[in-house]
DNA sequence: TGCTAAGCGAGACGGTACGTCGCGTCTTCGG
DNA sequence: CCGAAGACGCGACGTACCGTCTCGCTTAGCA
């Protein structure tokens, strides 16, 4: 990855105002929450944010293109290197999803459900904001899950690829279609009776009953 | 409680052509599947459909109501009474999938991508959408399930609520955001790989290596 | 003109009902007054009739012709045969105006300004306005004058053509551009100040002063 | 008092295109004459004009308003101060409409034609139309009246407000209800026939015989 | 210090789709 | 076959939003 395909900034020129940016992003994640993707205007967003429009389109090409990268930044993403490490497999899933207070669950669901219109605004957005959001969160399930491995606690045969899906495709499913927070007793059960069974770590112990 | 609560005023007037109904159903998934749910017009609609566009308002009031509600026709409703019955859960999961031509799976592929706009347009629509397309596949599989406990098959610990959601969600996550396919193949690894190890039937010379 | 050319009623069926008609032509002056031409509906003529619209298309084929006949109906066109006859043509003139009540004044105001969008929907269909409103008007006028020519009161070369339109044109637009009400002190003022002395009947006595 | 009373906002934002307005009212006189009021059409008129239906309803709440506004605009109405000054009442007066080549008679035959609908639209419109359009007709005959009265061709008895209105609505009908243009043969008979004898200028070798 | 190029808030602009409404026709029922 | 009721095809209306384009002003960085 090469420095150079960044220095269009011919000369002179007031430079951009960087706390445009986050106030742009700001009340474009407000106005998603409020109203949901298909709702929110432009024009709402700028005046919002206290921005011309011209000041939006100089920044992103278009809606969708502010909206995916709006919702990114919320994503605080698990950076890949910080995952956390308990020791089992088991306790590294359920650690992953630990931090996420009700508030911040509950903006996520706000603003996850006002963004299912991207996935089907234009393929190449979708994908983009498929890139963006979610699979980082598969790489981390596999990257435990690969971790895991290496400490023998899951076998050599055991195929990560579709069971790392599991946890983002239903954490999606109940946050887009059946708009219900994420909270942690969901998450322990999806954990016990789905993912670790699938992943031949068997019913000793764990969460089996009922739950919703 | 009669069943025929359906007599909303009549007298007089000519009544409504059922005819046009079905036509403007089609027309709709027609151009969704073309074009996706943001693109779609209703005047593409209603001339495809050879009506004049108040025909269309007359029926729904939006664009969103009209589109919620021909996907929901699209779904051949797997009947709950007709399920599959092969005589092993593995065997009615496989078969319920299995109906599905290519050319069907590509057809509810184009739809459903062209929905995701609609989950966020509105909660309540999420709901009715909700409703109309993935519970009826949910209700079977857990119909399915239930079938299998009844045959000793299944323990009665086993905590069907969560896992009747496994494969509605992952097919949801795959043809909205992956925007791949549903094919037999990819089917029965997810149901040897997640789904029955989730309900205790063990990998008993089952397909457990890798797949996409 | 012959009986001949009216017998469609084929044979057999329920005849039309003629109070229809009446009931018709009111709705339609009623809504016509209202509203203006523009803004009634033929719904709306139809509810207050209390009929169905193809009762009423039934009849006239569209809504301007309907306009054209209901409002043909008001102006109780002075029949040739009874004009008055005062002995002058002065007096003819003025008496020719004098029946009007305030009330009926006010209400042909309010039609005949309703009635001007009609001159433009359709080249024909003015024509047919014309006919039917203004050329029975300008047709007294000139019967009028041919009887003051055949007294002696005028000269044989007086041009009745376009003296005969003075009247019906200055009171078209009283009513409907300037939209006030025509009363008799205006008549008045009118024949004496323009029709008299175009006719070469001089300023005897008459009416010279200002007016509005 | 300044006459500039005009600031109304302007602070930011980019101001009005006045070639838009320009465009927009040339295109919608155009089509006027084309196809008159009633089929004339703002998408027609947008386009034609080069410019969306937004900037349209930007300068003009509604369809009737712009055309009100566009005729007004046609009028090249006669500055009162270079009206025709020939030394007789007459010699003005046929002065007057002297200038009117044939095509622009046709084109005001059609505007007008197209306006009548307008009249009837809205009491408001009627006034505005008519100040916008006849009252500055009204306002010449009447100058050149008070011309001829100052030099003592007309007696001071005379009363102009009624003798004004005599051209301006002959004039109106002809081209409203008998579609006819106005030609220099018939103005001259008007004038002689009806103006002036109502002025008391009589039959001194004028045009007096019959005509159309 | 003053010049210049670019950023900025504001909002007009060309398009395009929306959802509504009116016309004149057609289709049911009951008389 | 008439009449009331009202659905139908068509097409224009006026509104709203997108992404672009000016305006006049401000704000660096280079001279």
């Amino acid at each position: 990855m090469s420095d150079d395909a960044e220095a269009p900034r011919s000369r002179g020129g007031r430079p951009r105002d960087p706390s445009r940016d986050a106030a742009i992003v700001a009340a474009a994640l407000e106005v998603l929450a409020e109203t949901g993707y298909e709702r929110m205007t432009m024009d709402q967003v700028a005046a919002r944010a206290g921005a011309g429009k011209a000041t939006l389109y100089r920044r992103w090409p278009s809606k969708a293109d502010l909206v995916v990268h709006a919702v990114g930044q919320v994503g605080d993403t698990p950076a890949l290197a910080d995952l956390p490490d308990t020791g089992t497999l088991r306790g590294d899933l359920l650690a992953l999803m630990r931090d996420q207070t009700p508030e911040e669950s509950a903006r996520v669901l706000a603003i996850t459900g006002g963004l299912a219109s991207l996935l089907s605004a234009d393929p190449a957005l979708a994908d983009a904001a498929g890139a963006a959001l979610v699979e980082p969160f598969v790489a981390s399930q596999r990257l435990l899950m690969q971790r895991a491995r290496d400490r023998g606690e899951v076998g050599p045969e055991v195929d990560f690829e579709t069971i790392a899906f599991v946890t983002p495709s239903m954490t999606a499913y109940r946050l887009i279609v059946q708009r219900r927070a994420i909270d942690v007793d969901w998450i322990r059960h999806l954990v016990d009776v789905v993912v670790l069974p699938a992943l031949g770590l068997g019913s000793d112990g764990l969460d089996r009953g009922g739950g919703a």
